[in-house]
DNA sequence: GAGCGAGATGTTTACGTAAACATCGCCGAG
DNA sequence: CTCGGCGATGTTTACGTAAACATCTCGCTC
């Protein structure tokens, strides 16, 4: 039980076993080769011993960590935790551990210091969930060796970028609301920066063009529910204002708390579509019709992507779209009768 | 630019700088005892070359990895998500990675295989959140090297534990209700293989008990705003609840929307305090009262102790509270004049 | 001015693994 | 019956780094 020296190595079951150490590492890692009795007697060594493989000699001898890094910005929107959460669970699947690169602010420098590190970082791909620009804008090499998925972005020319499909979320949103008879649509944007935000504001006004309706002045948030109770706190005075787009759930929260406030009745008066179908929004009151995203299929397909690459060698440009869907529940309804 | 061979080394370095590999890694390690102006020229060097220490080489000579893995159960919860990024904060400050150790589903099974593969996990440390008797019901055998943190635990005695001071929270909660002149508080609990849940429980039996108040009966919902919904349908039925503690925020939204629907007005009729404060509670319908929690002290702290066992070399048993504070809100008031 | 010590730098070695190459023994074809 | 060949196993070597030890060069003291 008491292991007097430090961790135990091949050479220490190859020497139990009665083998060389090389054919400990055949039996380790699985090759083929190795008779049935002779790999039995290892393994058996291998348990005695409590043997377990260095990481860091192995990845010293392959080249491979057989570890994949995340930068990301921000842990507190729920999609991208939620993306975190997958990537994790599949990249285990494969075998592969996640390193987590946090980028505490998202200014040049603090990106470019991330970037720096993974030079250092025992990592053999990357995947960034946030805006890409940021690093365009800094003069960033990354290692030749690491391979690049981006979540949430338009550089699918450069990298391979995996994305809800933000724009038919919002066409569907949109149509939604006309069908109801609505006459047109509000929009509570997100931060210009982001491009995911863009994206929904983009298709929000080309839905409402294409159907030939006008298109009101969109006002802008941050993502949180304050931003969201801030830009509903205006619309709930413009009396001409009877159906809202949140970019998502927690803005729309926000609109919900702004119009509940100031009397103005959801769906009665004013219908309410958010994005992301967050967990809460089941419990929003009333229940918030938005626009369900699967976080989890994008986490998949970044890891799927980032594997590709690493058996490829070559970076793979495109963008892979995740589909959307429109959840309806008890935030819209038809107008009211004029 | 274009460097046609694989990666730079020391020893490619120590060619162009003309000196030896080891004095390149004392530039590189920031050892002393090396003359301004060698370090300059080896400096120049490795920018010239793009040089990047190889962590494997790195790790492999030193028998550290400067990597904490953190194995976490859920990261839907938001206190885990946000105690995660403080984590990863910290550790990167100290010039620590974070290694993702998701576990799917919080069975025996898979716990030990988490720990199983820890052992050939490149981690010097590991930071545990989640519920450690999982650990204790399976036979398993740490690697003997490997320091561990828990958040969220009662095993105080065996392992360095960071928690939140539920039961403190939980006894504000719970006075602050019964200083607006209710009579008892109702309590919708969390699961019960939740440490944190049942701390919480146990604070609200003894503060009322501690009161002379009589104690309902609790509810138990699993942490979701639905299964809050489930038991606010119950507790709205009941004429004689005019306040309610609620384990965590969404639960707390469940509890809400389900007043509402019923009618019965908060805080006029019936008072109502989460757990938590998470971003959207201020905008909440009516805003929510609610204990906040420090998660990122959480975070720091795990950092902290973690870092500290690693340069003793001896796990350093006990356990750190981390203090909460109510935040008073607009979901409690004093009970309706009967 | 000789010797000594301290600081700067170089040389050797080992960390644990796995690829490449070497060897050994056995079986079947001719 | 002999030899080619192949499958099983052993031996050598290199991965990139940093600790330990060796050497070398000064400047200073007596």
């Amino acid at each position: 039980m008491s292991r007097p020296k430090a961790r135990v190595s091949m050479a220490d079951v190859a020497r139990l076993a009665g083998v060389s150490s090389q054919t400990v590492s055949r039996v380790s890692t699985g090759h083929p080769g190795v008779v049935g009795s002779t790999r039995q007697q290892v393994l058996a060594a291998m348990k005695q011993l409590g043997y377990r493989p260095n990481s860091a000699a192995r990845a010293l001898k392959s080249g491979q960590f057989r570890t994949i890094g995340v930068i990301l910005f921000s842990f507190s929107s729920t999609g991208n935790s939620r993306t975190l959460e997958a990537i994790a669970t599949h990249a285990a699947q494969e075998g592969y551990a996640i390193t987590l690169i946090p980028v505490a602010v998202p200014t040049q420098d603090s990106v470019v210091g991330a970037f720096t590190r993974l030079g250092e970082l025992a990592v053999d791909g990357v995947i960034v969930i946030m805006e890409v620009h940021l690093l365009d804008s800094a003069t960033v090499t990354l290692p030749p060796h690491v391979q690049v998925v981006v979540v949430d972005s338009d550089a699918g020319d450069r990298y391979a970028v995996v994305d809800t499909d933000q724009a038919d979320g919002a066409r569907q949103a949109v149509d939604h609301l006309l069908g109801l008879g609505h006459r047109t649509v509000w929009h509570v944007a997100g931060p210009a920066e982001s491009f995911a935000a863009e994206r929904r504001a983009q298709a929000w006004r080309d839905t409402l063009t294409g159907a030939g309706r006008q298109v009101p002045e969109p006002l802008r948030g941050d993502w949180s529910a304050e931003s969201g109770y801030q830009a509903g706190l205006v619309l709930a005075d413009r009396p001409d204002c009877t159906a809202v787009f949140a970019a998502n759930d927690q803005m729309a929260l926000g609109v919900l708390r702004a119009l509940h406030e100031r009397g103005r009745a959801v769906p009665g008066e004013v219908s309410v579509v958010g994005f992301d179908d967050i967990a809460d929004a089941t419990s929003f009151i009333p229940p918030l019709t938005t626009v369900h995203q699967d976080f989890a299929e994008v986490g998949r397909r970044c890891v799927q992507g980032i594997l590709r690459q690493l058996d490829s060698g070559e970076t793979a440009p495109g963008t892979t779209l995740v589909p959307t869907r429109l959840v309806i529940r008890a935030s819209t309804a038809p107008p009211p009768a004029r």
